[in-house]
DNA sequence: GGAATTTGACCACA
DNA sequence: TGTGGTCAAATTCC
């Protein structure tokens, strides 16, 4: 059994190599990498199932650890064939969402326009439906009557997710979810004891990104933040702006990198990396159909302005090596770039060697 | 000096 | 009228 999977996972990885390979002639047909991108996952996958399996059938009395074990085993498996490849996180991340099972998906919220939160909680009366209030607003967003007005209403869909916050360290820091935020407000919530944080699209100046989200910590579990997030960001769209991947993606990459994340994102959290990786997803999430960039995927680019996803000031500087594959994935196509999956694999390709076999 | 955060006040909506 | 959402001046941070 463990033969049969250690040749799995050998397969797994001699897929990520030949999507390497074939990266330069695959970075204009985003089908093809998706496919490629489900294959590894789906290798890795019944690698997993295999070792689950395994421990199954050896530790039976240990069934409450299973999935623990299983997820180590991934990780056990990796370090013990020295790979530390970022595209190990991410697969470990997809499979790990994967297995998620689907009661905890209703943890997370969505409501659409208009839609409400199915939850009872006194917060979620506050939210709200509605469409935008028509207004006079410049592109500033500044208000250009003499009069000042605010907008109200709704900018849209909602979509609201819980996610758990740092046991340690500095607990106040909302979690990052790959977005760059900056706060624009704070009030305490009636019936809540923890003020709510309102925070806007960093670049919603530069690029006119509506994107919002609004952080709540949950009375009840302090160490849970419901995360409300308005608005699609559209400042991916831009050749400048940075790159990021889609909300609910990130707030996987976040659940995966803090591994405390309690619930999973809304179905679209769990679609195959090769959905959030393709362009059309990306597009989608960028601002719909309408999105002029979206289908020819050369108005999408990842990270290109070198402004990477970083946390807000509280959480400054943290690398998410998640999307800077897909900036080095998505980049590396392009003719004058040098930063290939090399970069990804950098020093460490002898450590893809899997037992005495390379691939 | 620029950007981010804080915080009190304003405004829309139920 | 109460509450939530936003604005913007003041402050802090880098």
């Amino acid at each position: 059994m463990e033969e049969m999977t250690s040749l799995l996972f050998q397969r797994g990885f001699k897929l990520v190599r030949e999507l390497e390979s074939n990266l330069p002639n695959l970075a204009d047909q985003p089908n093809m990498l998706s496919k490629s991108c489900d294959e590894i996952v789906n290798a890795f996958r019944n690698a997993k199932e295999g070792l689950h399996l395994h421990m199954m059938f050896r530790q039976p009395q240990e069934s409450q650890q299973q999935q623990p074990q299983t997820e180590t085993s991934l990780e056990g498996w990796r370090r013990s064939s020295n790979c530390t490849h970022p595209i190990m996180e991410i697969l470990q991340m997809q499979l790990q969402a994967d297995r998620t099972p689907p009661f905890s998906r209703s943890d997370v919220l969505f409501a659409g326009e208009g839609g409400r939160e199915a939850e009872g909680s006194a917060r979620s009366k506050s939210i709200g439906g509605g469409e935008l209030h028509p207004m006079d607003v410049s592109d500033s967003g500044v208000v250009s009557s003499s009069q000042r007005q605010r907008r109200r209403k709704d900018d849209g869909e909602r979509r609201t997710i819980t996610v758990a916050a740092p046991r340690i360290g500095n607990t106040d820091i909302p979690p990052e979810d790959g977005y760059t935020w900056r706060k624009y407000g704070q009030k305490e919530i009636l019936g809540s004891k923890f003020p709510r944080g309102y925070y806007r699209c960093t670049h919603q100046r530069l690029y006119h990104c509506p994107a919002k989200k609004q952080v709540q910590r949950l009375d009840d579990d302090p160490y849970t933040f419901e995360v409300t997030y308005r608005g699609e960001h559209t400042c991916h769209m831009s050749s400048t702006a940075p790159s990021i991947p889609p909300p609910a993606a990130a707030a996987d990459i976040t659940h995966e990198m803090t591994q405390i994340i309690t619930t999973q994102p809304p179905p679209s959290s769990s679609i195959p990396v090769s959905s959030w990786l393709s362009m059309e997803y990306l597009g989608m999430r960028g601002g719909g159909s309408s999105g002029g960039a979206s289908g020819s995927g050369s108005g999408i680019v990842l990270g290109g302005g070198g402004a990477g996803p970083s946390a807000t000031r509280t959480g400054k500087d943290v690398e998410l090596p998640v999307a800077d594959m897909a900036d080095v994935m998505f980049n590396s196509g392009s003719s004058s770039s040098n930063i290939s999956m090399d970069f990804l694999f950098h020093s460490n390709d002898d450590k893809w060697e899997t037992g005495d076999k390379q691939i």
